[in-house]
DNA sequence: CTCTGTTCCGGAATCGTTTCCAGTTCCACT
DNA sequence: AGTGGAACTGGAAACGATTCCGGAACAGAG
């Protein structure tokens, strides 16, 4: 059942069916209908591929998630989806592994398809260099920031990291914390570690105090085994500390795990700050005070952006998105117990 | 860049390109080597839209997602993408939300695609027959039973579910435990639920008692805010209970926290059984008793089921995969602490 | 030298669409 | 009635691969 046989049985060309099918002018309402009756009667669909060869142009919009473990991004994926068939479109998941042979296959991936877009969730700039860098499409970074990378066909749209890291550091402060670690990132730092540890600095040097960046960052994967290791080698090196600020939220249950496993009880004996306000933040034991970056304006935004400079071209863009600090149970406030000062 | 390019560039035809570049006979080492030169120095990818409109199927496995939120299912999806690259196939991922809104766009998508085989992950067989009825090319299903329905296309894989229900409510049982709530499923019943059910009230019965399901199973969402809801409204309907057996970890995980929220302790005043094994399962607070599906065997054991129908035909096939009781720390021994008996 | 068979090769048809372009119809307006 | 233009239509040429099929080259046998 091609267009052709739907042309000889509404009695009519190819082209026309074609028109039909695409909702384009200049086709008669008599005729038009007709076809469409046809078209129903035999519940045809147009082959799509056919249709991408003459196009030459994929209308699926892949996706690329760094990670499945990473459940922020599991609520980006599905609103992500959600908008794009909004606009008519379809995406194309993939998930990264870590190594590069995932990035590798998802670019001769996009090579072969010849898609008009990417969008990318999460993910280091640095492998976006690596294997994307051929790319001209436009592309479009969501948490994560592209703008010191100056490429002309990556936009990014990331959470205000260095203010919400800022806020965070400035809540433990304000309880009383004094000797605070860090979970996340990778060595060397990303821009979105750096930014993040930024904002840590500013609200310790705000309060005329130092962040020992040495002794005190310990670099994690973002899933929970990495959070747990990273947790237990923090507090091995730095026995005592009162709190860690983690970098995802997933991360800070791995840590919370270790700590339990160490005989130190959350927020009793160490606070822990979360980072991604994913679902289960506000489930786990305990609640988690965490930003939370939001996943609604960022999907929707990216989407935006990308069919945006898709359709009528441009510079890429940088924007932030807001985040909120919301309040759970990981975090005790020293002034008040006065337990463990430092 | 296409393949007359390549043809004219290596001064021979495009039939010979092509030969060369699908590793078929017939084509003189001289010639070959010749081909392959030009193609790696211009790092030439077929084009694959052209490709797939003339062998007239995509190489592409659809790949049908119940849910984002599902931690079970990231672990599966990940695992099968990467069988399916190891088979020189790409996964094309969907996740379905709960609405048939999305079922239909998937259908309507595999339609159009022509996909030559559909992996489904969860989900129920309800829902396949409303909108999948109609596909021809082989299917699997995996963590789901389709034995019953008697789809001539449709394998599936699913956990020895009667099985693990048992032993789980078994290991409760002789634990003491006697007031048991049940967790999980749909109103009405799917298939996999009334194995579950089976498998408990097997457990039941093989110690002479008898499991009201009218009074304590309460159907629910597998996400964290259906089991917060689900396990609210069942310990406000059965004060009694002293142990919720859930259909996954994710509704255990919403569970435990609803219990908190009631002022109940897990496992000292309520024990909880999960079902999975994610690996949060491991890091949450309690650590989750819980039944483990063996994802890694699911996923090879599902591509390799789809592939070979895809490539030889036969018969649909339906497996179970083995499972594991995995301990944790949110099921207490009522015998040896003697606290709330029933 | 002729004949047969194998190996290698390339032209051309084909897949199912979209789209260009030329042609037809039809209507409104002089 | 004649004309201009808009609205509609369908044939045919792409799109970039795969694959059938016939032909060329060459070897060995008779």
């Amino acid at each position: 059942m091609t267009i052709k046989d739907i042309a000889r049985l509404a009695g009519c060309g190819v082209a026309t069916v074609s028109r039909v099918l695409n909702g384009q002018p200049d086709v008669s309402p008599r005729t038009r209908e007709r076809v469409l009756a046809v078209v129903a009667e035999h519940d045809f669909r147009p082959n799509s591929n056919a249709r991408r060869l003459k196009q030459r142009a994929d209308t699926a919009v892949p996706v690329l998630v760094q990670g499945t473990q990473n459940m922020l991004f599991a609520g980006l994926v599905e609103q992500v989806q959600a908008h794009l068939r909004d606009h008519g479109r379809q995406a194309a998941l993939y998930y990264l592994d870590e190594d590069a042979d995932g990035a590798a296959f998802a670019a001769r991936l996009c090579r072969e398809r010849r898609p008009a877009g990417i969008l990318f969730l999460g993910g280091t700039a640095r492998a976006f260099q690596r294997s994307f860098a051929a790319v001209t499409a436009p592309c479009v970074l969501l948490t994560g920031s592209a703008r010191e990378l100056g490429f002309d066909n990556l936009s990014s749209l990331t959470t205000d990291d260095e203010a919400a890291a800022f806020q965070a550091a400035s809540y433990l402060l304000d309880r009383g914390h004094r000797a605070i670690g860090v979970l996340g990132g990778s060595r060397p730092l990303t821009q979105i570690g750096l930014r993040r540890l930024a904002g840590l600095e500013r609200a310790f040097g705000s309060r005329g105090l130092t962040f020992d960046l040495d002794r005190r960052w310990e670099p994690c994967r973002y899933d929970l085994e990495g959070g747990y290791e990273a947790a237990r080698r923090l507090m091995e090196r730095c026995p005592e500390l009162t709190a860690l600020f983690t970098m995802s939220d997933v991360t800070a249950m791995g840590a919370i795990r270790a700590l339990g496993d160490l005989g130190l009880r959350v927020p009793e004996d160490v606070s822990v700050m979360g980072y991604d306000g994913i679902p289960m933040a506000r489930y786990c034991v305990p609640r988690l005070t965490t930003i939370c970056q939001d996943t609604g304006l960022m999907a929707r935004r990216g989407v935006e952006l990308l069919l945006e400079r898709m359709d009528r071209g441009g510079p890429p863009v940088y924007e932030t998105a807001p985040f909120r600090l919301q309040e759970g149970e990981s975090v005790a406030d020293l002034r008040q117990s006065g337990k463990r000062g430092s």
